[in-house]
RNA sequence: UGGUCUAUGGUGUAACUGGCAACACGUCUGGUUUUGGUCCAGAAGAGUCUAGGUUCGAGCCCUAGUAGACCAACCA
């Protein structure tokens, strides 16, 4: 028995149900179905990730196929590049398919559709057709040429193919009902005249299907057993299963079901948007490794395993979520801990000079590749009189929890000598140029003195000046400062870029890996995992940062030398801090009816009397889906600004300034209050 | 002011279909460590959007609210 008792998500549930309704377990079928128009992204990986996981967990076959429809916007290149990236995650497709193999089938049922008076050539143009569709909350009404006879649409849909009219002068619509509350049932259209040339049929066709009528009856030529997409195709439904309806003789019915997309913070998924990026020269191309693209993360230095790993841990449900980055940085960090090679660079130098070791001598010391990986073995690395750290890890006065080298200090070298600091020479700015050290010559790394296992707290990574060799490394940072930067209904995405998403560095790499091919990774000791740029050459060595170790002492950093942490003891009563209180509020507030409203509001401000806006501001922030959260926010900082006798400041008018624009109501009129008081 | 869907720790997903709210990430302790990484041990954090109802018992069922998402492209 080693089948894991995994709960079954909700599609899984659905499929465990057909199959004991009698479905046979040899007719599943799944399918990814992309348009071949932009490259794929992380949020595709989840619906890849979806179908082929279920065609290995059911061993069922799953067809790749080409959604290639409207010839204006797809071409061979995004074909390619999809596969590439398919194959890469490590999935196999059973059947390559393209909906523009079905255009004749579709050509046909739609003859017959129209002989059974159940769909029609419309004269009207586009506006036309927009108009009379209605509202949301009215009915629409019937175009004027709804009842036209079979042999006249018969006839207009012919002179259709054959290319007679221009674009825009007739569509095949189908006659289902202009009173529908489901927008999509208003006789839509099934075919539009496009004189494009198609990447795959040329310019054998000049009307083109469009996506509702094409994708069921897609599914039903493959025998797909299950439509898997996402949630804003749920209203579809109705019409997937009309269009169905029609055709349908004895193959296997197919069934669509939807899932929630997955949206990452501090990012983007919209291929329109992506587009934007790489057109307006924001990053270098789709697969700048910034971008959520999967080019881009494996240009990156993320892992098939890693992303696979990461879109399982993120499950499958119908809410709409916003992913943490950390969850898919730990995925990588988690797979690259084990089997990328450990290396030492330098990236940020200052000359370290070790004044009791002698000139010109050299060494090469043994360093093991990989502590968690014992048959990656070790390696020599040169060792001499001058060095280089890192400028973060020498500081002339530092508290008791830097341990790093200070002067009077010992740290290990790793892999080889524990040093002691000296002195500082410094230039006429007062800036630090070197750094002199001592080294006590017995305490070799894996020499077996006693002085070699001697315990000191810190251990540094370092390279040899003269042995060194020189690196580009790019360092990135997320691509928007802001969570959900295509949120907000107001502002452009762009407003958010975060002007410092990428660094370029110049780094000293130990020498060993001057043979290094693109897409290598490795693991820079205590700086995070790196790997080849497809840039790199021999000779001009390109690094991407992948991402950083987990680094607890960064948090701390700050202010290293406070000792004031004073802990409470455990299990004794803690006081609710006050930015918890207005946190709960929050969750409630909206769900109130008006005076418990009112009764809250009071508490809120008499609470915040005792808050910081610093702490306002990302509990704001991270509020995205919470208009309760963002309202009691405002309600917050008002009061903060009242019991001070404050101004708002700059951050406070940003924030208010925000909170006018906000989709919530509620939200806005209390914001106008607020800024009507402080004239903003 | 129509239709459809959704609501569980900071985030994401569970809860054997009505029986002690669990897992992962994140956070915080402590231990090991020649990476402030890994690993190991542990902790804090939700009473399940609100109000009512059914029930011995409700996150789950019912009613009414509230909030959010999607839908009126000759896009997919």
């Amino acid at each position: 028995m080693t089948e894991e008792k995994k709960p079954l998500n909700f599609i899984e549930q659905i499929i465990e149900e057909d199959l004991k309704d009698g479905m046979n377990d040899k007719d599943l079928r799944f399918r990814f179905p992309p348009e071949p128009n932009g490259y794929l992204h992380i949020g595709h990986t989840k619906a890849i990730g979806i179908s082929f996981g279920l065609g290995l967990k059911y061993n069922a076959p799953v067809n790749l196929r080409f959604d290639d429809t409207n010839p204006a916007k797809e071409e061979q290149e995004y074909v390619d590049a999809i596969k590439k990236d398919i194959t890469w995650l490590g999935y196999q497709w059973d059947q390559e398919c393209y909906s523009s193999d079905y255009f004749q089938k579709l050509y046909d049922w739609t003859v017959q559709l129209i002989k059974e008076g159940k769909a029609y050539v419309d004269s009207q143009t586009a506006e036309a057709i927009a108009s009379q569709k209605g509202t949301t909350t009215e009915p629409g009404t019937n175009s004027p040429y709804r009842d036209r006879s079979v042999e006249e649409n018969l006839a207009l849909f012919q002179k259709m193919k054959g290319g007679e009219f221009n674009e825009g002068e007739h569509v095949v619509r189908a006659k289902i009902d202009m009173a529908d509350p489901n927008m999509l049932m208003r006789d839509p259209l099934m075919y539009r005249i496009l004189k494009k040339s198609h990447h795959r049929t040329g310019d054998e066709w000049c009307i083109y299907p469009m996506y509702d009528w094409t994708h069921g009856e897609s599914d039903y030529i493959e025998n797909i057993s299950h439509s898997l997409c996402s949630l804003e195709f749920k209203p579809h439904r109705k019409l997937y299963d009309w269009f169905l309806d029609q055709i349908y003789s004895d193959n296997i019915r197919p069934k669509q079901r939807e899932f929630a997309r997955l949206n990452l913070s501090y990012t983007i998924m919209s291929k329109r948007k992506l587009l934007r990026l790489v057109e307006e020269g924001v990053v270098s191309g789709w697969d700048d490794p910034r971008m959520p693209t999967i080019s881009a993360l494996r240009r990156r230095g993320y892992t098939p395993a890693s992303l696979r790993k990461f879109v399982e841990t993120v499950g499958v449900a119908k809410r709409e979520n916003v992913i943490d980055v950390s969850l898919l940085e730990f995925c990588v960090r988690e797979d690259l801990n084990k089997t990328a090679p450990r290396a030492m660079a330098v990236l940020d130098p200052v000359k370290l000079v070790i004044t009791n070791y002698p000139e010109g001598k050299e060494e090469w010391l043994e360093a093991e590749n990989n502590p968690e990986d014992e048959q990656a073995g070790y390696r020599k690395v040169p060792f001499s009189r001058e060095l280089y750290i890192e400028r973060e890890d020498f500081k002339e006065d530092a508290g008791r929890k830097f341990f790093r080298l200070t002067l009077d200090k010992e740290v290990r070298l790793k892999n080889a000598y524990i040093i002691k600091g000296e002195r500082v020479v410094k230039d006429g700015e007062g800036n630090i140029t070197e750094i002199h050290c001592t080294y006590d010559p017995k305490s070799k790394s894996g020499s077996g003195t006693e002085e070699s296992k001697r315990n000191v707290k810190g251990t540094l990574h370092w390279v040899s000046i003269q042995h060194a060799i020189m690196a580009e490394v790019r360092i990135y940072d997320r691509l928007f400062n802001d969570e959900a930067p295509d949120s907000h209904k107001d502002k452009d995405f762009m407003e958010f870029l975060n002007p410092n998403s990428l660094k370029v560095v110049t780094g000293y790499i130990e020498p060993g890996l001057k043979d290094v091919k693109p897409l290598e990774q490795f693991q820079f000791q205590r700086l995070g995992y790196f790997n080849v740029d497809l840039d790199s050459k021999p000779g001009a060595l390109v690094f991407n940062k992948t991402v950083g170790l987990r680094d607890t002492w960064a948090k701390v950093k700050p202010d290293p030398t406070q000792q004031n942490t004073q802990k409470l003891p455990q299990n004794q009563y803690k006081e609710v801090p006050a930015i918890e209180e207005i946190k709960r509020a929050g969750k409630k507030y909206t769900n109130l009816p008006k005076e418990k409203q009112e009764a809250l509001k009071k508490k809120i401000r008499e609470t915040a009397k005792h808050i910081d806006i610093e702490e306002l501001i990302p509990l704001y922030q991270t509020a995205v889906k919470k208009a309760g959260t963002r309202i009691v926010t405002i309600i917050a900082l008002d009061s903060f600004l009242e019991n001070r006798k404050l101004k708002p400041d700059d951050t406070a008018t940003d924030f208010i300034k925000k909170a006018l624009e906000d989709k919530n109501e509620l939200l806005r009129i209390e914001a106008s209050e607020v800024a009507s008081k402080y004239k903003i």
